[in-house]
DNA sequence: AACGTTCACGTGAACGTTCACGACCCCCGC
DNA sequence: GCGGGGGTCGTGAACGTTCACGTGAACGTT
């Protein structure tokens, strides 16, 4: 603890201040007020304290202030005190990207969510964040609100102040490349075949697989699908779908799935709206994720039926929201922190130049969980 | 769109290449190394390509590259070419550190998060986001996991790597303040004469006083409270909720509020338990936040009491999901968003020597949703 | 033919910090 | 009296960019 004799800069004996000290700071600094509060500043804009502007109030050197405030050793105590008091004094913070052009080593990632207030998506950031943090990483998020235009934007800023992203990304390959020059990149929820980039996700196919399963052995065979807003590609949910239910002999065709509005409660519920009148017949629905599915349960109960003795549903994703609603909701379990972690993971070995992840590694295995809704 | 004649460097007629050229670069990379990297080459950890060496390769000079990788005018669309197929032959990106030493004005944010499975901070990290990419900043994102350990540990961080820090913090003031070297502050949920930072929030007592008020409102005497984990300090709501009962004149002392051991589902039906063997007379109970009053709601479904006709249940947070819950959950509602707005504009106002926000502006006050459950 | 203009490009100098040295002082031992 | 050594402190020189100039050459214009 270093104790500070307020308000005074000390100068001790032998170490008088040069004749240019006080005065050519506070020219520069214009009043004698360090806050200045309202008065006379340009607003606010005061430039900020150097370490030289330090050194040079405080009558010493550079190095001697910067010993001071990395508190490095051989440094007198005294010394270091007053340069700190004049640092204090001056709002001295030292310049982040001075420090970090002389010692490198700190690496900072970019990572852009779709949408912050669904659920999934803080979960896998949380993964991501632990894992940048055990590599003293750290990293800056963007809600880019799955709006391909706001992801450019996100690699617009990333490509220059990023050395690593990674995100979910509607953009194609293509145009993603063209906006973040060279940074190593990886992408969430896109097949390694499907992406030039490094590519970390869940298996889709393999949780669709056990979902259409589980509800075929519960007897069903007029199974419906609520999948993403996809509107262009497919998707590899709605594929799995299509070809488990092929694979079971069920009589299902993509008249049977219809692509929710937008991934919430709500676009589930319009969607399963649709899907009722498009196929009434139908006794169990699948849901791209749970919010969606919670949307289903909802428009069931709109239309009187039953959770699930009139229609049973399934989820996708596992979110905690599932265990809350009533019934519970039955879904296929992504550990979505450690798809967090891997994708960090997958970029770190990218920027080292090793070989990335595959397989089993890369692509997380959904866990299916049978509670009350199917 | 810029054509590329792959794997082979151009040099067109009119720009030959100086004989230094190629193998310099490879000699300031090994031998002439200042940095005297002793294994040749440790697996993919080549010293980043500079501005100098896409200049050297090329054939011209810092300058024009630096014209053509941010494409300014005053260079020739060839020279630029050529330029730029160099640079991505070297896998060159500008040093962020190095540009903003010169250019400043990059500001970057630190933002500290309790928890990111709680829905409520998503949400102000939302409003967060939001307004500080209005003004061009960019955050970095730290989760505390409500440990003042963690706290200090990303205040060490922030004080080093950032220009603003707004967040949560457990830690009082001047612990806060040893760790964070001067960066302006703004603290969460704190009232405006707790801190010496900034500070923004929520009017607590304002909301409670509304929720206690609709319970007595609708005939409730012996009213609970699930209080926060609080443990050392009483915290504002539950201050409030002792006035708010007094003064309605209810005979409802501390004994009837029981803190939860987390912010959480879990949490609140722990507490809740307990609060219902304290005091089983009661008809109603106030949520600390949502989470909990979920919670508490399931304690309930658990020892057969209906909600809310045995046991009236008031949340605090406004969270999406107790719309989702059966029955739906009554609540003080918060804009989490606006929340996050308002700090990243206090901490802005702090760091321009601007007067902070104060009163109305600073506090947003609660709004009482009626909803199923009280 | 002399002169201005535009275009394409290069040259120090800054930005604020740390690192590798070297200088100085004081005290000790012989 | 001299060498040596530990403790303090200062001095260029980097680090990788951009900025404000300066320099030719080519091309008109009068």
């Amino acid at each position: 603890m270093v104790t500070v004799t307020a308000g005074r800069v000390p100068f001790p004996a032998g170490h008088p201040p040069t004749p240019a000290t006080v005065h050519s700071v506070w020219a520069d600094n214009q009043e004698h007020d360090p806050r200045g509060e309202r008065t006379p500043r340009p607003e606010g804009t005061r430039r900020r304290a150097t370490i030289h502007d330090v050194a040079q109030l405080a009558g010493v050197s550079r190095q001697t202030v910067s010993r001071a405030v990395n508190d490095k050793g051989e440094i007198d105590p005294a010394t270091k005190e007053r340069v700190l008091e004049v640092a204090r004094l001056l709002e001295y913070r030292p310049s982040r990207f001075a420090r970090g052009l002389v010692r490198k080593g700190a690496v900072t990632a970019g990572l852009v969510i779709p949408d912050l207030m669904n659920p999934f998506f803080p979960e896998v950031a949380a993964g991501v964040l632990e894992a940048a943090e055990e590599r003293g990483w750290q990293v800056v998020v963007w809600d880019s609100r799955t709006d391909e235009n706001r992801e450019l934007q996100a690699l617009d800023k990333f490509s220059h102040q990023a050395d690593a992203v990674v995100g979910y990304f509607k953009n194609p390959d293509d145009v993603l490349a063209r906006h973040l020059g060279g940074v190593p990149t990886v992408v969430l929820e896109r097949g390694p075949h499907q992406t030039r980039f490094g590519a970390v996700g869940i298996d889709a196919a393999a949780g669709v697989e056990q979902g259409v399963a589980h509800l075929v052995r519960a007897g069903h065979r007029r199974i419906g699908m609520l999948d993403g807003d996809r509107s262009d590609a497919p998707g590899p949910r709605r594929e799995a779908f299509l070809a488990a239910v092929r694979q079971h002999g069920l009589a299902v065709d993509r008249s049977w799935v219809v692509p929710s509005p937008e991934h919430s409660v709500a676009g589930g519920e319009a969607a399963m709206a649709q899907l009722f009148d498009a196929r009434p017949e139908l006794t169990a629905v699948f849901g791209f994720n749970d919010l969606i599915a919670v949307g289903a349960m909802r428009a069931a109960a709109r239309r009187g039926l039953r959770v699930p003795d009139d229609l049973a549903v399934l989820g996708f994703d596992g979110l905690s929201l599932g265990e809350l609603v009533e019934p519970a909701l039955s879904t296929l379990h992504i550990d979505k922190r450690r798809l967090g972690r891997l994708a960090v993971e997958q970029v770190a070995r990218l920027s080292a130049g090793q070989e990335p992840l595959t397989g089993a590694d890369a692509w997380v295995i959904p866990e299916l969980v049978v509670r009350a809704s199917a």
